[in-house]
DNA sequence: TCACACATGTAACACGTTACATGATTTG
DNA sequence: CAAATCATGTAACGTGTTACATGTGTGA
């Protein structure tokens, strides 16, 4: 049940409804946890039924009502009660991953333009990163940031999505040169450079 | 669809019975992908199901009889096909990050804990991924690997297991050092220091 | 003798994805 | 005038987790 207290923890940013948080959770976006629209629309569901979180229906004029879902006391209590377990180890799901496993069997032209577009995402995931994280020093250093700032928990996880992204960047651009060598059609006699050998 | 095709990828590696596949697959040692010994034989019926693998039952004396599966041609032509299909973007779902986001809300030694869980276990997964790295070079260096072995996939995903533990490691030994700073008894008035302003 | 490895599975549930549906407003 | 944004949701399905059940053989 981590996505409750992902949610949890996304309302400590403040007040926010289904919408706004399906941003947040987005996976092009979301540098902790992420999740679709509906799983969230579910999720806040069940929260307000549990009563970890509170609901305001705020009536626009110009634009349909929307409900702003808040953190109650005995959502605060869970999300702490949270931080004290012992979370689960994480589980590789990487589909590019098994798509390289199989290069062999596969088609590597194809594999090669996966880690391309990869390497495009990763770039893009590391630029928004590290413009948000330059937003949260806000021209301090890290330790002035440290010292000042009244929470750490989003500064840790931006940095962590930033190295992260940094280190799959590293990762496909050597796969790459790893995979440009091994298909090089000097490598094998004639046509098999690609095609491998079953 | 993805477990499918992890499943294939493996049976590259030789036939094997669900039970060995469900301990490649472990989360502890799986560097391409993971999944439950559930799974495994769920999906191993289906794949048997749509001819994508075969089964041979092998009896054995003093053991439990075993279903040994292996790739059929449909099996490889699916699992090509899969690599040249775009993969979906991964999706960040670690318990360890929502906890580190919430910490400022939540019990900073506890989470600390659960960080130095994450150094050790990240720790172990790397010393695995460099001796499984090391076996397959077997003396050679990468170059002359690359230009004789007759697989590079498997070299490719170990590799960047190895890489992404590395990753972990920094992050989590940069994490601790920033929330041992934050947590620091002269950091601010008395008890105000581990418990936050809510 | 006790725990672990071998080998298989069922049932039930929780979580995640995809497709679809609705309808107003703002921006280009 | 079309597309994107705001804002909500349902239905159906696919994937992943947990708990349980069964039984033999090997090693400390």
């Amino acid at each position: 049940m981590a996505l409750r207290h992902a949610v949890l923890a996304a309302l400590l940013e403040g007040d926010a409804s289904g919408y706004q948080l399906a941003k947040r959770f987005d996976v092009g976006v979301a540098n902790f946890w992420s999740a679709t629209p509906q799983q969230l629309y579910r999720e806040l569901d069940r929260l307000a039924d549990d009563g970890l979180v509170g609901v305001v229906v705020v009536e626009q004029q110009r634009r349909p009502n929307k409900r702003v879902f808040s953190l109650t006391d005995a959502g605060r209590d869970a999300l702490r009660a949270f931080t004290t377990e012992a979370p689960r180890p994480v589980a590789m799901r990487d589909d590019l991953l098994v798509q390289v496993q199989a290069v062999d069997a596969g088609d590597a032209d194809a594999v090669m333009t996966a880690l391309a577009a990869r390497r495009e995402r990763a770039q893009a995931k590391l630029a928004r990163y590290d413009r948000l994280r330059d937003q949260m020093l806000d021209g301090r250093s890290e330790a002035d940031y440290v010292r000042t700032a009244d929470r750490i928990g989003p500064y840790l996880t931006v940095t962590g999505g930033a190295m992260y992204e940094q280190q799959n960047l590293r990762w496909v651009t050597r796969a790459m040169e790893i995979m440009a060598e091994w298909t090089a059609p000097d490598r094998r006699s004639g046509s098999e450079a690609r095609t491998l050998r079953w």
